[in-house]
DNA sequence: CCGGTTTGTAAGCACCTGCTTACAACGCTA
DNA sequence: TAGCGTTGTAAGCAGGTGCTTACAAACCGG
């Protein structure tokens, strides 16, 4: 709920900002299905219809909104540290302006609409290309989809389900548990039987 | 030739199974929003005003699948072998007669309603509380919830985001890289900084 | 055969969904 | 100031949702 409802009088850029904005805080916390354009528009303060005269559509707009923020951190964080700032990002209860959510609506829209599909292709794509470098291991893509999962299931587990102890664990104790495990399947050879 | 629609004309105990059968699978396939009563009804074989009297309502219809076959091999399985098990499990496709799909269910259904979120809380609780049988270390609930965060996080690349090459990679691969990185969390000390 | 109960069916209700349309209010500019 | 494109609004449409109701057909004990 932004508060200038009355502020913003004739300004389509700021109703097309306020509406992504919108799109985005609740596409990370419901899901694509779960969230409709009604609830969209109200909390930017919009009439609905101008949704569609700005983005055509509601997955046209899911898919800006997975464009616009999707790969910022990937693209301003070294890969070495790319696993643990993620982790980070998806631990810590979300605040204005911290990076985009797309791991987040990565989660809790799956199995939804064919744009969330080929949402979930880009951004996982992404983010398993850089971790794939922080191995030389010779299954470096499926090591690199491997801690992937883990990053997902653990945003899953906790923000999602909310499941106890993990989801008021601190941060830092996790990372201290994941760490050296996430060393060992990038560093270990895989050992026959 | 009578049709096998009419094999079953009045027998209530067999279109309960049938709608149970039906669910089951569209819940673990498509999770509880995207599937409709009527689509269950049409698996079944039955109609859908009967899904209500005997189960009174979609959710309660959830909820009872999930009880129905969630826990099986939960208390087949010995804690030890739990992990690869389980894993083992999501990996392979869907054999008929095979173990109830709680954990593609619990997947695809992440954010839905609030018979989802009982079920999430319940499965969830055994299978970590198993799980933290696995090691003497002092964090035990909350490694034994990042064991469970892994394997939902490979389920979920897996199986609902189709992502390459985890997704056609042979199980005894990911068992083979995972293994030891598991039996890292598990066994090493937790160590400061 | 009769009456009541159980099982199955078709139709519909009230609501929600994404999306469209018709129109009013505004502001630029000629 | 008159005209006109732009921005915002209210109302509604077609289809889908979970769920209910009214009723017919089958079964069973008397």
């Amino acid at each position: 709920m932004t508060g200038e409802q009355q502020a913003r009088k004739r300004d389509a850029a700021a109703t097309k900002a306020a509406l992504l904005d919108a799109a985005e805080e609740l596409f990370a916390e419901r899901g694509f299905d779960r969230t409709t354009v009604r609830d969209i528009a109200k909390r930017a303060g919009a009439n609905q219809a101008l949704l569609f005269r700005y983005f055509g559509s509601k997955e046209s707009l899911f898919g800006v909104v997975m464009a616009r923020g999707g790969l910022a951190q990937l693209e301003t964080t070294p890969p070495e540290q790319l696993f643990e700032t993620t982790l980070r990002t998806l631990l810590e209860p979300p605040r204005d302006g911290s990076p985009h959510r797309s791991l987040e609506t990565y989660l809790r829209s799956t199995g939804s609409s064919g744009a969330g599909t080929a949402m979930h292709e880009q951004v996982g794509e992404e983010y398993a290309r850089v971790l794939a470098t922080l191995t030389d291991q010779p299954d470096a893509q499926l090591r690199a989809d491997l801690v992937l999962a883990w990053l997902l299931g653990i945003g899953l587990v906790r923000s999602v389900t909310g499941k106890e102890p993990l989801a008021s664990a601190d941060p830092d104790d996790i990372v201290r548990l994941i760490r050296p495990a996430v060393q060992t399947l990038l560093e270990r050879n895989g050992q026959p039987g």
